[in-house]
DNA sequence: AAAACGATCTACT
DNA sequence: GTAGATCGTTTTG
């Protein structure tokens, strides 16, 4: 069952859609072929008033994406690659949350045709290249991801099952000074993220 | 019109 | 761990 998470489920904290999205299964079909993967790392991006976000200097046409409904795709290009965020919060309060790196599930040849001979740890670890793996880039920019039509996320846990949670040490500051909140899976393989973490907690998913 | 700047990746050491 | 590639967007002159 690979059934598409509602507006109600990205309709919430911005943080707590991050954390909540660990575990679930981003699935993307296009004419090739159907490939999924497991969210392992995630960055939430506040509110309009955060330095972090795209928001933070008023709404232009290439974050318009983050300014729609929740649950609305924000795809944007950065260093000649794409990266891809989930819309959360209410319309109009443009939050967002970075998916930085997932599991490989389904589709892991196709995966592995889009994204060259690379070592198999790297094959969507990272940001860009998931997207890379998962065929996703401008076009899919303010999709809604509701609908399960080409892209989407779906629950994947058991209910009942525990996660080990854990954020970053250096919740906070990238080189811009910029502020953002990293989380993932603790110990997965395929994290980009520090090693060492500041806190870890099982959560209920 | 030109320059600077990344929510990055790769190929090095 | 770090330099260099890379390219759309934003800022500056």
């Amino acid at each position: 069952m690979r059934v598409p998470l509602s507006a109600d489920f990205y309709a919430r904290d911005v943080v707590q859609v991050a954390i909540d999205l660990l575990g679930t299964e981003l699935v993307r079909r296009t004419r090739e072929g159907l490939t999924s993967g497991l969210i392992v790392e995630v960055e939430a991006y506040l509110a309009e008033r955060d330095p972090a976000s795209h928001a933070s200097r008023g709404r232009t046409a290439s974050n318009e994406a983050m300014f729609g409904a929740p649950g609305t795709a924000y795809v944007y290009p950065i260093h000649g690659r794409h990266c891809f965020n989930v819309v959360t919060e209410a319309e109009g309060r443009p939050s967002a949350v970075l998916i930085r790196a997932i599991e490989p599930l389904a589709g892991r040849p196709l995966m592995e045709r889009r994204r060259g001979d690379v070592p198999a740890r790297d094959l969507a670890r990272g940001p860009a290249r998931l997207c890379q793996a998962m065929a996703i880039d401008r076009a899919d920019n303010q999709r809604l991801l509701t609908s399960g039509s080409s892209l989407w996320l779906a629950r994947s846990q058991q209910p009942g099952d525990m996660l080990p949670i854990a954020c970053s040490p250096r919740i906070g500051v990238s080189r811009a000074q910029h502020r953002y909140l990293r989380f993932f899976l603790a110990g997965h393989a395929a994290v980009s993220g520090p090693r060492k973490v500041s806190s870890c907690r099982w959560l209920r998913q």
